[in-house]
DNA sequence: CTGGTTGCAAAATTTTTGCACTGGT
DNA sequence: ACCAGTGCAAAAATTTTGCAACCAG
């Protein structure tokens, strides 16, 4: 994904701090704000909280990033890449993204209940494979 | 579902203030903190927020209550009833419960991934009758 | 009675906002 | 040069906590 591209399709402006910012939640895969302040801020100390919160507030609106809400914790964020399956460990909390055919789930549930389907969230909870090694 | 019976199952004691709530989100369905409270004051204005906090806190961690977190919104909470789908206004934000069979969810997702699954949260945003009679 | 529960107020945390300044286009 | 974008500090909003009084068991 080109990120300078990205932000110019949406008339944004391609500031040091959003490509920063879009390349740690790349990295990382899904982060919640602070902690996506922490890793800007190991990079490029000045950016400010502030400055994190608006832009992903932006950039989910525009829908360059896809906010994930969290059972019990902060909602992570993720570049958006369409519909897909997370994986969330309910030990430790970590997020992985499931391949998913997005169309295959809307038919799926629009066929089990025959509501018009724009967007389906699919979250499953289990033991990671760290957390199940350690005591169970 | 007997709300005392639930209540003392957890040795948690029977007030007015624990049966006003859960009786006032069995009545609206899923309700996040600040309607929860206006509902339960408009009984009983005396009922502090601090004490609707506390409360929904303790009796989603004794897993009498469920936190459904929304997507841009604050998480709203449900009596648990085990996992089933939510239909979700992408217009309006009401929730809507799907009837499902739990276990065929998991089986669905446990064959497609080979995850071993806790449970299954399954969110479709689509537009509700009200708002798509309005407007398309 | 007695420990859990409540309400209040204060504290802590999280998020938003106003504004002068900077820097991308 | 213009205006979106930034950083800072203050404000607003949200959630938690400490504690005296209260009440369910």
């Amino acid at each position: 994904m080109n990120f300078e591209e990205s932000l110019r399709s949406k008339n944004l402006k391609v500031t040091p701090q959003r490509m920063l910012l879009l390349s740690e939640i790349r990295g990382k895969g899904h982060v919640c704000i602070d902690e996506l302040h922490k890793l800007v801020k190991a990079v490029s100390p000045s950016v400010s909280l502030a400055t994190i919160y608006k832009n992903v507030n932006l950039l989910v609106e525009e829908g360059l990033l896809k906010e994930i809400p969290i059972e019990g914790a902060k909602p992570v964020y993720e570049i958006n890449i369409g519909d897909h399956v997370h994986y969330v460990c309910s030990k430790c909390g970590y997020v992985e993204d499931l391949e998913t055919d997005p169309y295959e789930l809307k038919k799926f549930f629009y066929e089990k209940y025959g509501k018009y389907v724009d967007s389906v969230g699919v979250m499953i909870k289990g033991t990671c494979r760290n957390c199940s090694g350690m005591n169970s």
